[in-house]
DNA sequence: AACTATTTATAAGA
DNA sequence: TTCTTATAAATAGTT
């Protein structure tokens, strides 16, 4: 989306790489808003620019929803029984899937 | 993006709010990925389905992160001189400025 | 699960 | 930094 394809790896030109977090920034945020509100869905999330800056939003309280995910992760750890309680995108074994399969695989 | 324009309210139609989820999930996890690579941030978030399945990413330790949060939080609500440690996107106040200024406006 | 017509996001430029 | 614009990317509706 713009003029150029842009390769997965970090901007190294500090300018280019805020603006280009700005951008970003926002579409994220607003793909947050539209995920939870058009798929009624819960998202909470936060996001700290490397230059220090804090941002956060969520569509449900913040603090249940971080105590809904610590307790399905304690079940998800107790009840290895094939069912997968969580899905977890890692940030590089996904990654991997990418090229070849898509995003994501799992 | 796709056949037609997108209202911002519930997918009423179960089916089709399930396959946007999917999509829209897939595609929320890929920009957080490359909001986290591409502009070397730290991005963390939770996906809670309306049919009850937990999602989850983190660029960096979860916990880390979220402990950060609190901690900023914290100090945001200790230290109101006119200093914006945490950018707020909240569900509606946020989306009401969108017609009229673009989004986000603060 | 694929396809593809369109919309949307955004990289680069002004 | 804000606005513009060409292009890449995401996805709604369809098959």
């Amino acid at each position: 989306m713009g003029r150029g394809k842009v390769e997965l790896k970090r901007i190294e030109n500090t300018t280019i790489r805020q603006v280009s977090f700005s951008k970003r920034r926002d579409g994220f945020f607003k793909k947050a808003i539209e995920l939870s509100i058009l798929c009624d869905a819960e998202v909470a999330l936060l996001v700290f620019s490397s230059s220090g800056k804090t941002y956060q939003f969520s569509s449900h309280d913040m603090d249940m929803m971080i105590r809904r995910y610590r307790n399905e992760k304690g079940l998800h750890i107790m009840n290895n029984h094939g069912v997968r309680n969580i899905e977890v995108y890692s940030r590089y074994g996904q990654l991997l899937n990418m090229n070849q399969l898509g995003f994501p695989s799992s």
